[in-house]
RNA sequence: GUGCCCGUAGCUCAACCGGAUAGAGCACCAGCCUUCUAAGCUGGGGGUUACAGGUUCGAUUCCUGUCGGGCACGCCA
């Protein structure tokens, strides 16, 4: 082997049985060949089910199979010896030579080690956040926040080169709204009194914006406020809240006139820039900002309807323009441009996605609260209209988080107010924490976050345990005190205990679990991984002592922890967790 | 009501495109610091994988139904 596979066993053997399984089986046959980290150590190293398999091809029994297999097995220096058990199993066990080798290769590469090319550095975007820059990050934007960067930090460990995008809704109702409501808050600054709309957005700030603006420019954006007061004041109307905080913002627009776009530009930049600064504090960074706004401005929403409409998908009804997305799959058609002549958010979004394909990604992932998964149907069918492969693009959805502080639900309500921000968390349990326990679950889980424990500094704390195996390691190589490089050449005979042949093992399977933890976008892997890898090495610290007389057996010992150091930091790394020398 | 997701130990969750005796942590009980960080370790009890069928050598995993929970069903974004 060289020096690539050597990181990978698995990959070694299975190619083992592929030759095993051409020899006694010629002729043609669509087999996958599996490997399994068995449960139970007396089951190998790796077993594999492929003589069950093959019953399908050679009707014997998967025993006399498996004999045939392990007889036909090439030759392998790695390989100590393989056994049939149960029903039909192989089951392979490494030589100690090949999993004590192993460690070199995990200080040469270092903080390489893990990564793999399976990406063949194909190009694929991921789209998270893109949360409507109307107010601060809360905490379901955090999830999807910590999931979408740790996601695209696996990506690249694959060999894929990521685009990390966020999709700014800066052209829509919302965006209206917000400006209207900071508009109000600045008129009450100026003294006028009204009751403000409960459906305008209530957050501070929206008061503090208001407070820039008055600071900054006095009483200029009062214009004629009668106008807008006036049907602030009437308490009796027929609009229901919706049409009429519309209707505000209808006048607000006429009242203010040019000066409008100054407010609605201001409120964007605050809150876009307030929301990058608070996702590069959590360590999450995006390499494209794409505006929805600029899909108006250069004509691709009217570009992509057009090609809609040349693809006959679309209708007009009630005034309205359609798109057939029932002929995609969908539940109902749905409308792309509105009565008004207004464009509706799906056809700029059909426009994005046509941008998407347009950019020659390889692949393209989108992660969306699981709140937006009826809305999957009709952006694929709106591809599939335009003739694009639909199954370029995939959904990942991302269930919601529940925070929890002692023991109680803590409620949120974006309109009101009384959310949690993304910030706050940050603050009441540091980022690592949060980095951390956003993706300790599947994300197709809903997450209860558990504010107490996340900040506890304390054992039941899983961020703390993974970190201080780290710091725990580096303290030792420190009192140690010589060059950590030389052990990449150490003699690691000596490394025969049960704890030490474990934790080799462990280090080797992590290869595959970065390999899993993209294939299944699935971050949690890595957490999973962490946890047991550091509780392993815990149990060891407290069994073992490293820093012994013989100097061999020292050499080895700290060669073993200074590689599962590595792998910690590796891993944390890939979620955005950072790898404390010292606790 | 319709569609999607989910239901695993007292609690929070794993289980690698169907594999062997379903695993961790917390909580509870009993122990370990003149020795490299006790933010640590060791041992113990704890399960009809919601329920009922089906598919096959084998099902927590796939299919059907029932019950329970979440989300979505705008000319909002």
């Amino acid at each position: 082997m060289t020096v690539s596979t050597q990181c990978n066993y698995k990959i070694h053997l299975s190619q083992l049985l592929l030759l095993a399984t051409q020899k006694i089986l010629p002729q043609n046959y669509e087999i996958n060949i599996e490997l399994a980290r068995p449960k139970q150590a007396n089951h190998g190293d790796y077993s594999s089910n492929l003589a069950m398999q093959l019953t399908r091809y050679l009707h014997k029994n998967p025993r006399e199979i498996a004999t045939a297999l392990i007889d036909a097995l090439p030759d392998s220096p790695y390989l100590e010896k393989a056994e049939i058990a149960g029903n039909g199993f192989i089951n392979l066990f490494l030589k100690i030579s090949a999993k004590q080798q192993f460690l070199s290769g995990v200080l040469l590469q270092g903080d390489k080690f893990g990564h793999n090319n399976s990406g063949k550095g194909k190009k694929i975007q991921i789209e998270f956040v893109s949360a409507n820059p109307t107010g601060p990050l809360h905490v379901g934007h955090g999830r999807g926040a910590a999931y979408g960067a740790s996601l695209a930090n696996i990506m690249v460990a694959n060999g894929y080169s990521v685009t990390r995008e966020y999709y700014v809704n800066d052209a829509g109702r919302q965006m209206d709204i917000l400006a209207l409501s900071t508009w109000l808050r600045y008129l009450e600054l100026c003294g006028y009194t009204f009751p403000f709309p409960e459906n305008a957005y209530q957050g501070r700030y929206v008061a503090d914006m208001a407070k820039l603006i008055h600071e900054a420019h006095g009483n200029r954006y009062v214009h004629q406020a009668n106008s807008i007061l006036q049907e602030l004041i009437q308490i009796e109307t027929r609009l229901d809240a919706d049409e009429r905080l519309d209707k505000l913002i209808a006048i607000a627009k006429h009242t203010l006139g040019e000066d409008y776009a100054y407010i609605h530009n201001f409120v964007l930049t605050e809150q876009l820039g307030d929301g990058r600064n608070d996702l590069m504090e959590f360590g999450v960074e995006f390499d494209t900002w794409f505006s929805e706004q600029s899909l108006y401005d250069n004509g691709m929403v009217m570009r992509a309807i057009q090609l809609l409409d040349e693809k006959n998908t679309l209708y007009k009804q009630d005034g309205a323009t359609w798109f057939r997305s029932t002929y995609f799959g969908d539940e109902k058609d749905r409308v792309v441009q509105r009565e008004n002549g207004q464009y509706t958010y799906f056809a700029s979004d059909i426009a994005y996605h046509l941008n998407k394909y347009e950019r020659h990604f390889a692949h393209i992932i989108n992660v969306w609260g699981a709140d937006h998964h009826g809305y999957i149907a009709r952006v694929k069918g709106a591809i599939q209209a335009l003739a694009l492969d639909p199954d370029k693009l995939e959904i990942a959805l991302v269930q919601f988080a529940v925070l929890y502080r002692n023991g109680k639900k803590v409620s949120m309500s974006t309109r009101s107010g009384e959310f949690v921000s993304l910030r706050e968390l940050r603050q009441e349990v540091g980022n690592d924490a949060a980095r951390f326990f956003y993706v300790l679950r599947k994300s197709d889980q809903h997450l209860d976050f558990d504010l107490d424990l996340a900040k506890s500094q304390s054992t039941d704390n899983p961020v703390y345990y993974v970190q201080y195996a780290h710091a725990r390691i580096n303290s030792v190589l420190t009192q140690w005190g010589e060059n950590e490089n030389t052990l990449s050449t150490t003699d690691t005979d000596l490394l025969t205990s049960q704890p030490e042949l474990m934790l080799l093992q462990k280090l080797i399977d992590y290869p595959d679990i970065v390999e899993a933890a993209g294939r299944e976008r699935a971050p949690h892997l890595i957490a999973f991984y962490l946890k047991e890898l550091a509780s392993e090495f815990h149990s060891y610290y407290n069994s073992t002592r490293f820093l012994v007389l013989e100097e061999t057996l020292k050499l080895a010992r700290l060669a073993l922890i200074a590689a599962i150091k590595q792998v910690l930091a590796n891993g944390l790394k890939l979620l955005g967790v950072t790898a404390p020398s010292k606790m």
